[in-house]
DNA sequence: GTCTATAGCTGGATAGAC
DNA sequence: GTCTATCCAGCTATAGAC
């Protein structure tokens, strides 16, 4: 009896080796071996491997906003929420041994043609940018700022982005505790 | 006669092959083809595929300097240049149509085994933010600042990595024009 | 330096039997 | 769903003749 679907099982084993290994890197078969699934198996749920790549973009898009939703549960003031943006980040790269954006590699990774992959990168991106801004809306900012709240939240967005590719380069976390206390001065 | 040596060909075609197609998408009979070398030629210049991917990385890094300097060179002022560095990436990134940072890049999709790949990497990004530190230093500071000079510095490299990841997958340089937006208003 | 041939492997994908 | 066999293209790299 199996625990889970050949579908579940085919994601999951395809989604870790994808983010370790990358996804050019990872072949067909590794995936069929360690899923301990049929090679006809993986083709009758995906045709292709793009559309493999599909799934795990979409999964990973969803998973990665309920886990950071519920890493802020606790958390009742929207500057604490947007700060806690940052120890999410940190929490996830050491989890990760700092194996940087999941979503940025596969945007770095991919070929130009395949807009198909770029475009779900993007609404990741997209998404958690307007996840910011929202959270910014939320706050009562103190005094007038030098910046918009739209360019604020360019602002915070842009160095979430940048520190998380620079502790993905220096394998360290530094670069995203710097970033929080930038954070701090500007909200 | 040839215009140029064996070797100057393999590394130009090999670089442009590599930034375009991706370093693992790129195979040893293209670069052979297009570059019009033999192939035991090319392995004698370069004893391995990883060889040539460590000469492309550090040639990558002093042109990119090289020019980054040239470009600024006409600026006096460091604030104006500090400005600039966003007008070299935007620059850059349209000839590029938008083909992201060459350095993140390689970065992204190397296997986490490559270590000289990431160190030169590394190096890389390490060598433009002491480029902006300096620079910060050379600028009279108004005012006392909400951030020291080596969270500015920081900030700045951050905000600059993070436009240019934004401006790839977006393929507009609407990010880079906030992030130097946003760069004027934090100097 | 040039050329060709080829080893040895792995890639994605298909087909057929059960 | 499972299994195995296989196609064909591509890969990195080596060897040998000129």
């Amino acid at each position: 009896m199996k625990e889970s679907s050949a579908r579940t099982r085919i994601l999951d084993v395809a989604s870790r080796l994808f983010y370790e290994q990358g996804y050019n890197s990872t072949g067909i078969n590794q995936i069929i071996e360690e899923a301990e699934i049929a090679r006809g198996s993986l083709y009758n749920h995906f045709p292709s491997k793009r559309d493999l790549l599909t799934a795990y973009i979409q999964q990973a898009e969803d998973r990665w906003f309920a886990e950071l939703d519920k890493f802020l549960a606790t958390l009742k003031d929207p500057r604490q929420k947007l700060l806690g943006l940052f120890d999410f980040r940190i929490e996830r790269q050491l989890r990760s041994n700092f194996g940087g954006c999941l979503f940025s590699k596969i945007g770095a990774e991919v070929p130009k043609d395949d807009l198909n992959a770029f475009e779900l990168v993007y609404h990741q991106k997209e998404r958690f940018k307007i996840y910011i801004t929202e959270l910014l809306q939320q706050m009562k900012l103190s005094e007038p700022q030098a910046l918009s709240q739209e360019m604020l939240a360019n602002a915070l967005f842009m160095i979430f982005e940048g520190a998380t590719a620079i502790a993905s380069i220096s394998k360290s976390d530094q670069a995203i505790r710097d970033a929080k206390k930038i954070a701090e001065s500007l909200i």
